[in-house]
DNA sequence: TGTCTCATGGAAAGCGCTTACCAGTTGGGA
DNA sequence: TCCCAACTGGTAAGCGCTTTCCATGAGACA
């Protein structure tokens, strides 16, 4: 909203009363005022802009500290006749207060900072709304903020989140732990901190953030994402005999990282030899140029052998999506000639056939407990997130 | 951020400074304060929550104006040397603007509202792409609100945008023209026209509200709905010979009418009979109740005749994936036994098969545009947005 | 040297609210 | 009847900034 503008009226008296008023004139604080006529008992006067408090209190004839309690709230009511007369001038002048001056005088914004690193990938988008569901249940508003994953970015969001004192944040994303991005963990951890410290929550999906102190302020959301890579491994392997492979996202990405390790163990609780892995972008073309490499690899195999024929773990659903892609574009069917698993579970790829084998995470309310955790005091345990292995067509036989 | 805390303490000198100071005491503004005791030419005091201006400007001997023109940018800049000091010691304290205050003195907060139906649903989450990268490149953050897609909800979040000041909103989804949903929109028309006449811009995705009237402050990014789905009729009807039928979502809403009205358009166009039309609701699960009901009728046709053949036309991507999911569920083969198209292009979707034949719309492109359109002040003819035909397997020979 | 202009930092008045405190009433118990 | 507690509404002091206006000093020019 910009500065007062000089020529536009509001006329919420509405009906007839339409007409400019020629002697419009302008009041001590320089604003533009209009007397409407109609009015007997005392000179009733609209601004511009959106009407503030004391325009309300005055054309209800009380103080604005009865007006404010009157219309938002508080321990104090006046009497009902009161009330009753501040509520009209409210109506009439069509009163929204005014949040940011709220915000300032009770230091409480009623804001949440949500941190993605795309919210177009359905992932994400699941988990925001989760965190919505949540936020409008405690009158909170959302700030969204997305980052392409990047730690630096990441800061400035929290950086900017903490500027506009949003009460809590919530991060959603896997961390990463290359070297290269070290020195921006080291900010993002210092950022939080300081936000903690001045009286900010955090909760953060996935996995802690390095250099940070879990304290009642700093949740963490964890999601077992080495033991579901583990109990998928170990289901696979109990009808799959023949090789395995690991499609990954970068290496230093924890979520890919917890995934592959998780997977590697459960294979090696199933007596088999550890996967070989590919690592490439976390998304879905990084699974679809994954998919192109192992098509070749696949090919040169004797499909019909089974302990030859391959199947790929592609650490989350879009990447498996890929690799699904590339296989059918190079001539290969899944899962005759290749079996295929995902994590994640996501909704949107529910219909996509084969039906994909995969790792189901409740990410809305993931993204609810998220919030949740940051909003409440109880302490109570980081409620854990159960997830599940979830079998369909895309490792079933050939 | 709640109320100063008064047992926690920042120390921001860091290394070794970190013990408690004992003789910590009130001020008069009753705030807890903490002596340095390191510094010698004045008494450092650092507060117990985020620092303000003023103690910036304490620590650097100068006025909160000079801080003020130093720190926020303006239009005088003191000496290179008076910013220096206040620059440094805003470091030293770890200053962050408030924002709220900020946005106070200013009357500016720049924060866009976003309005979409559901932010999981890809077509939304696409277009807030767009506006999350427009809000990023103009320097301002976004606010979300996700209403279901009702226009009362709609006017709530208008009324918490207008509360919170927002510099514009971008309203996304469907308008509903059906007759309970009248009253609301009434209301939402309203909301919208006070909050635009006290200066705020609005962007409003696909087609105008109905009781706004088009100004400068009010853009509409139109979708041109009824022209591409009249060239997808045609596209269709060059090769298609049997019947069609439209599956739509709920009579009265907009979007879903729009494309309706131009697919029977092109069928008209092509000297093809009208289709029928299944009215669902506008998601994946109204296309799948569709589909079951369809898979009937296609059963009980003789599915060798091209001319008795169906043409399924979605009137969205996801409901178009919901009625093959039926399909597919009751047996039924797409294309070869009925031909299937949708709308909108999800990006997720893509990896579909069969491939789905769909009309292409740059999401991501709207929601910039909307959110560009609210910003600028070039009246410049409302971008039009492009769409195209994309024909695909869903639709290809049987 | 004197005057005028311009640049520069500071004082102070808000921005639109909330809330602690105050003063005036009322009513009840002694 | 008097006193005190309990209410009630109003006054005013902020919340943390920005920005107008002012005072001062420096330079420019005659």
């Amino acid at each position: 909203m910009g500065k007062r503008i000089p020529n536009a009226f509001i006329m919420t008296r509405g009906s007839g009363s339409g007409n400019r008023f020629p002697e419009a004139g302008h009041d001590c604080n320089n604003r533009m005022l209009l007397k409407v006529p109609e009015t007997e008992a005392f000179e009733e006067e609209l601004s511009v802009t959106a009407s503030t408090l004391s325009e309300v209190a005055k054309l209800a004839g009380v103080s604005p500290a009865t007006a404010s309690r009157v219309l938002n709230g508080s321990a104090r009511t006046p009497a009902p006749e009161i009330a009753e007369r501040v509520r009209q001038a409210a109506d009439t002048l069509g009163y929204i207060a005014n949040a940011q001056a709220q915000a300032l005088a009770k230091s409480s914004t009623g804001l949440i900072g949500l941190i993605v690193h795309d919210i177009a990938d359905p992932y994400f988008s699941a988990i925001a709304q989760g965190v919505q569901a949540a936020a409008r249940q405690e009158r909170r508003m959302v700030l969204l903020a997305t980052t392409n994953g990047t730690p630096a970015e990441e800061k400035e969001a929290v950086a900017a989140f903490a500027a506009r004192r949003a009460e809590s944040i919530v991060i959603a994303g896997s961390r990463s732990t290359r070297s290269e991005d070290a020195r921006a963990n080291t900010d993002l951890a210092a950022e939080l901190d300081r936000y903690c410290r001045n009286g900010g929550r955090v909760g953060v999906v996935g996995q802690a953030i390095l250099g940070v102190a879990e304290t009642d302020s700093y949740r963490t959301i964890t999601v077992p994402n080495e033991q579901l890579a583990r109990d998928l491994a170990r289901d696979l392997a109990r009808t799959h005999k023949g090789p395995f492979v690991i499609v990954a996202g970068p290496e230093g990405l924890t979520t890919s990282d917890e995934r592959v390790m998780g997977f590697q163990r459960g294979l090696s609780d199933a007596g088999q030899p550890a996967a070989d892995i590919v690592h490439v972008a976390f998304n879905r073309n990084g699974g679809f140029d994954a998919g192109i490499e192992l098509a070749w690899r696949i090919k040169a195999s004797d499909r019909s052998a089974p302990d030859q024929r391959l199947c790929i773990f592609g650490t989350n659903d879009v990447m498996a999506i890929g690799v699904a892609a590339a296989l059918r574009d190079q001539g290969l069917r899944v899962p005759h000639d290749a079996s295929l698993a995902g994590f994640d579970d996501i909704e949107w790829l529910r219909d996509f056939r084969p039906a994909l084998s995969t790792v189901s995470l409740p990410l809305e309310e993931i993204g609810r407990l998220a919030t949740m955790a940051t909003l409440s005091n109880d302490d109570g345990g980081a409620a854990a997130v159960v997830g599940s292995v979830t079998l369909r067509r895309s490792t079933g036989s050939p």
